[in-house]
DNA sequence: CACAAATACCTTGCATTACAAGTTAGTGTT
DNA sequence: AACACTAACTTGTAATGCAAGGTATTTGTG
């Protein structure tokens, strides 16, 4: 019961939700994901992940140069990736309302 | 990105404040969590769950006979597992805030 | 009694996915 | 050249939810 099994089924909603907000590279949401307070997230994660996600077409990439290294990739949605990440806000919703409900009955475990 | 996903790492944090309410049986379970809005919370998930929380000592079992069927297991928490509740509480408070607060800055995808 | 139906528990095998650890590559600094 | 930093990617592993199937016990119906 570590804290990153808790990640699964919703880094990848919480990567469309960012990149949602305009365009990002995968080396930049490794740093916003930090910033949002998500531990060790790691690249060894999101880059899969991204790449998972051009497949099953939810993003589109471009290439830019970089002021300082290599190339970086540029992640935007698609209108696919739109409605997969409307359908995660609606689930995610449901899940942490009933989450929060069991857990609600007893502020503390005593 | 299926629903299922969601559930991991969290499933097993549930199931313990459940059982810190009060002595429950597996079957038992199963109809909770379907009444605290879990969709479809299999009995393949919940017993091999229950199991493993049995070895890493989290829950004692005492047997008990039922009005109809075979003898139940009811689960109660150790000290161990109340423990482990706390902390599962601490991460998703932690985990749902950091999420809501992704999810937040637009409330609709436009 | 035979049979069905409901209750209750358990097992097997699979698919998904987060992550550590390592690799490659470009740019700038010493 | 040597180093540091940025940036992307790959490989292999471990955790775990779940469908599908199996077993055992009790009650009710014909």
């Amino acid at each position: 019961m570590s804290n990153t099994q808790m990640l699964k089924g919703i880094l990848d909603g919480c990567l469309l939700a960012i990149i949602n907000e305009g365009e990002v590279y995968g080396y930049e949401l490794a740093e916003k994901l930090e910033s949002y307070g998500f531990q060790q997230t790691s690249e060894g994660t999101i880059y899969p992940l991204l790449i998972r996600m051009q497949k099953e077409e939810m993003v589109t990439t471009t290439l830019k140069k970089s002021t300082a290294g290599p190339r970086r990739k540029y992640y935007s949605l698609t209108p696919k990736g739109k409605n997969e990440l409307q359908a995660f806000i609606e689930r995610w919703n449901q899940l942490s309302h009933s989450v929060d409900q069991i857990l609600q009955k007893r502020g503390s475990v005593k």
